[in-house]
Order: C-alpha cells, then sequence, then structure tokens
DNA sequence: TCCTCTGTTGCAAAGTTTTGCAACAGAAAA
DNA sequence: TTTTCTGTTGCAAAACTTTGCAACAGAGGA
C-alpha cells in the first residue's frame, strides 16, 4: 500500500525518506483521526530524533500530496487519517467528540448549488460539520 | 450595543468586568474576523496588565454565551466576529485567504436532511467551507 | 458593616504548532 | 568519481494556546 505512494512520491520528484515512510506507517497503524502528537509518540518509539517539526511538516506535506486528509474536529483541532480513493466528510459532535462519517454522495448536489450560486468551489476532501450526535442532542439545552 | 449585551450578562449571573468590556470593544471595532492576537494587542495598548490568557478565555467565554461567533479558516486557525441576530456562514478559499459570507437559508433544507438522515444537529452558528473563491479557482489545477 | 461565596483575573508554566537556518542526502550532471 | 543542485531534516527559538493556582472583586446574606 506504502510502495505505491512511495512510487508516486518518487514520479512527482519528491523524495521517499525513512521519515516520511515512519509517518505513514504511523497513521496506518493509529488508524483514522490520530492527532500529530499521537505520531509523534509512535515513530519516537523507534526513532528517538526524528523531531517534532518534522512530523508535523510531514504531516502537512502528506496532505498537500493527497495521501492523507487533514479533518477539522471541535475548536480548531486537526487530526489526520489516510486518505480513501472516495472523499468522505465528518459530522462532529461538540458534546461527546465522536465523529460519524457523511458520505460525499450526500454533498453532492449541495456543492452544485455553492458552485452555482456563488462561484465557490468547495474543497472536497474536507468538510466538517460541528453540532450535536443523537447521543448527546438530548441532553443539551435546544 | 454592548449595554444590552451587559444586562443579559448580568441577568445570567455572569460579571461584566472592565475586560470583557474592553475584549468586546475590541472586537467591535476591528471589525469582522479578528483573531485572538489582534485582540490582545489592540486592549493591551489601553490596558497592558491585561494578559493573553485572559482574552483567550473571554473570547470563548462570550461565544458560549453568543455574543460572538467563532470562524474556523484555513487551517484549523479560528477568529472571532460578533453575533449578528441570524447566523451566516462562511466559504474559505484556501488561495487567497477570502471570506464569502453564506446566509444561512442557503443551508437549511441541506441541515433537515443532515437531521432526518443522520439524527445529528448542525450547530448552525459555525460552519465554514474551504474551497477556492471564483478569483482563484482558474488559477490552481482542478 | 462584615462575612462568605463564587466568578474572574494575572501570572507562570506547560503544551502545541510554526519558522529560520545550517547541515545533510540523494539525484543528475560533469 | 566528483561536483552541484535542491529537497529534506534537526535543532533551537519563536509564536500561539491552554491550564493550574493563588489572589482579587462583587453580590448577597448575616
Amino acid at each position: 500500500m506504502t510502495t505505491e505512494i512511495n512510487r508516486q512520491l518518487r514520479k512527482s520528484g519528491y523524495r521517499v525518506t525513512p521519515q516520511r515512510q515512519l509517518i505513514l506507517d504511523a497513521v496506518c497503524q493509529l488508524g483514522d483521526h490520530v492527532t500529530p502528537e499521537a505520531v509523534y509518540a509512535q515513530v519516537h518509539r523507534t526513532a528517538p530524533t526524528l523531531s517534532r517539526a518534522t512530523v508535523y511538516r510531514v504531516l502537512q506535506f502528506l496532505t498537500e500530496q493527497r495521501f492523507l486528509a487533514m479533518v477539522h474536529v471541535a475548536d480548531g483541532r486537526l487530526v489526520y487519517e489516510m486518505a480513501g480513493p472516495e472523499p468522505h466528510h465528518h459530522l462532529v459532535c461538540r458534546s461527546c467528540d465522536s465523529l460519524l462519517e457523511l458520505p460525499h454522495s450526500f454533498l453532492r448536489s449541495f456543492r452544485q448549488a455553492m458552485d452555482s450560486q456563488f462561484d465557490f468551489e468547495i474543497d472536497v476532501s474536507q468538510v466538517s460539520f460541528f453540532g450535536h450526535c443523537s447521543d448527546c442532542r438530548d441532553s443539551v439545552g435546544a
């Protein structure tokens, strides 16, 4: 899986460094919605000299290259996940911090309306809605 | 305008402190989409002892009280603006960082669909979409 | 008035994220 | 093989944000 990513990186003129591999592996292993700090902790175990700055930079870089997706969670924090072939979006509960996934199809017509009415092209790789999930919506003041 | 806010704060059992007034005034004066740091710089001129921690805490507090609205801008940063009677949303351009305002009515049906299909209640005070505005969309690779 | 209770602040420290810069490391050219 | 060129990293510092705690300040009761 990561060998395909490596091939594409090289094809684009970037280098496949041990640091990038470790960071990519860490995101894979840690599963969805990992924080930069968690990635750092994970790679730090096998590569103690790898710096936090590198983790932040590589996560941003791999996001720009579309191998990772950046997810906004509550109050401006960012987490990352492997980017799948089809983008999906997130419903972020402000009460319990849970994440629901929203299929891309659900956004399609909305996106077209935005496009035609505002001439604005939504970046479909990253949409988060904040609110309250079914478990929490009853327990907070409407 | 802020006197009404003061009245409501007191009514809810909170105190109207000089710090809160200064911070509220600063957001008013600085206009839409102000960063915590800009607020700090502004209030620091007249109240040099007012700390950054207080600025961050008061901005959060006033947001919880719905007097301010928190806006997500590119890459997880937060800015604030005065909350109007009717919420509105934002289209954030990743290229030029410009903000377009999206009227609430535009989101209404979408919100209802989300509610009925996913039992998720979107917090309408804060929705941001990231993408590319009409000026920038032609100059970036599709 | 005095006391008490709790909301609020400032300070300092910790935690998180970004940035500048010198040094390193492959790839391509000589 | 050596040189050069540029992408990449580590380190340190800066910038940004949150948190714990002691002290302060009004509101209400005695």
